[in-house]
DNA sequence: TTGTACGCGTTATCAC
DNA sequence: GTGATAACGCGTACAA
């Protein structure tokens, strides 16, 4: 099909015998245009097939209806989960999402966010808080709204929607002394890049103190996400001097790592060593035993997240974050300390 | 911040004391540019924080360097772990991604490769075969370069990255039923508008057949993707007047489901029955017992897309299907039947 | 209610 | 190697 060139605005006008402003007035505000006119635009737009062109319209208009989302990985179920529900509440108001990645790197998130700025999306989702003050600038001055998600701070300077993942994991500590635990072990995600992670551990240890216990004997492995690192994780926890009646994970995939480990050393759970999750996804519950976790619904956070950005964008409302609650899910691979 | 307005072109080539051209030749050809020159207008660039405004772009030149995919669903952990991999090789290679959801809905599918392409992407990746050739059609007339992944059909319309769906099914089969299985069931994904899902059950029906067996006899559940769902089929094959020996499960996420719905039933694995999966993610390895199930990279799928896509879109090849390997992995949820 | 005409910020085609 | 300038397709004052 050489020479192919899709129909424009002026070749629907023509068609239908009007100027090219009717015809975008049908498009954007069919009220403003007689309904006879309207029909016999709306038959010239079919018979050609004519579909506006994006890159005009940005132009002449100064709004996409695109909203970009840049997540660590669409490998981790739980941004998935979120995403999804993000993705299909946008598209019931009109807006299309744009998704990038940053392998939870900062300086990748960074070049990421100024891509998708570049491209004139009307507004950004990110996860969590951590990141330089100079990018947040940026998205001050160029006036792009941006919100966090997976991530409760109610003092930050991006709106957030998320859970405080402080409090869901000091509550999961909580209950766990109350248990009888006093050697503790945890395995979570790196805490350098990654404020939910670095909560969790704060919390664990927060409770340590608060429970007599000194924060320092907590073992602590950092590593990255995944089942097999989950599991080597545990080995090393294990070659520890002391070993610990608990292991916290920082999420369930290293939980379900740890637990399959704890398995192939020849330890019972809960009855040699307890290991606890965070997320509640699926995989927490089809190991043996099923794993102690905290529940977040991550696909709640998606469709809060999405109304919360249009809403900004369109400017109904001034903006405050807000918070979602967590529960938790006491399962079999925790269990009382017996000493 | 009233009254701002993002830094143009002109703007540049005034700080620069050059013209607009010059600019835009230093974006797009710096080496057409002198080496002074150059050097003038980057610092004028960077002064003004100043980044080109993408509808303009896409207006002037008619590409978006952008790629939009559709997808059933990004809960579905291969597609997740694909899309993923597809998206990093294509920012590599400077192109951005935009991704929708279809819900496994082909009006929808439908709707969306329409929004697409109105946005102007530059090509678009879909998974499976099974649509209406008029939305193929649409798509020639349009000239937009689509590639299908995740199934692998050399004599479809559209060229394709994926593994042959009934091939590595059949391997999987025959193996089973040479180890002595003859009641057999299975649950699998809707296969109305599931080319990858009727594939694997074909593929069973087939060896069966091979095998001396009735197909007509083959126990099959379909049903929505999920654990849950894939405990309740199960439930629903055990009610069956004959018990299968064997349940082959059209993904490790339905097996996982039936595996453990056949624990809570009190019937030991393998031993009172077997259970296979496919695609071989980490959920398979971490059940007790581990399930057998089908090896498929879906990250080098991933990959492999985004490379073709480009060079398809860049008129360096004509196009041609690829095919990828998959692999048998034999695991303790599968045993020799001993009647 | 409808039409005219300009502007949006870039790329590409010419000359120079 | 560089500069002027005409598109690109749409939205929207403004005028009629």
């Amino acid at each position: 099909m050489p020479g192919f060139s899709a129909p424009t605005l002026t070749d629907v006008a023509k068609k239908a015998g009007v100027s090219t402003a009717t015809v975008s007035r049908c498009l954007n505000t069919p009220d403003r245009v007689a309904k006879r006119t309207r029909d016999k635009v709306e038959d010239a737009i079919a018979m050609l097939g004519f579909t506006p062109n994006f890159g005009a319209r940005v132009m002449a208009s100064k709004r996409t209806y695109t909203i970009g989302a840049i997540i660590p990985t669409m490998e981790n179920a739980i941004f998935a989960r979120g995403l999804q529900a993000f993705q299909d509440a946008l598209h019931k108001q009109g807006y299309t999402l744009l998704v990038a990645s940053s392998s939870y790197d900062p300086k990748i998130e960074e070049e990421q966010i100024r891509t998708l700025v570049s491209r004139g999306v009307d507004g950004l989702l990110l996860i969590g808080h951590d990141r330089s003050s100079e990018i947040v600038n940026y998205l001050q001055e160029k006036n792009i709204p941006a919100l966090v998600a997976w991530a409760h701070d109610p003092n930050a300077r991006l709106p957030s929607v998320g859970f405080d993942n402080f409090a869901a994991m000091s509550e999961l500590a909580r209950y766990v002394l109350s248990i009888g635990h006093r050697r503790i072990g945890m395995i979570s995600s790196w805490t350098q890049t990654n404020d939910r992670a670095r909560a969790r551990v704060m919390a664990v240890k927060h409770v340590m103190l608060e429970g007599g216990l000194n924060p320092d004997n907590l073992v602590l492995i950092e590593t990255d996400y995944g089942i097999e690192t989950g599991s080597k994780a545990f080995d090393t926890i294990i070659s520890n001097s002391r070993l610990p009646s608990i292991v916290f994970c920082g999420n369930d995939v290293l939980a379900a790592g740890a637990l399959k480990q704890a398995k192939v050393r020849g330890m019972k759970i809960p009855e040699d060593i307890s290991i606890t999750g965070f997320d509640d996804i699926e995989i927490s519950r089809i190991t043996t035993p099923r794993i102690t976790t905290v529940h977040v619904s991550h696909r709640r956070m998606g469709t809060e997240a999405s109304k919360k950005i249009i809403r900004i964008i369109e400017k109904k409302a001034f903006w405050q974050s807000t918070q979602l609650e967590t529960s938790l899910e006491i399962r079999a691979s925790l269990a009382k300390k017996i000493d």
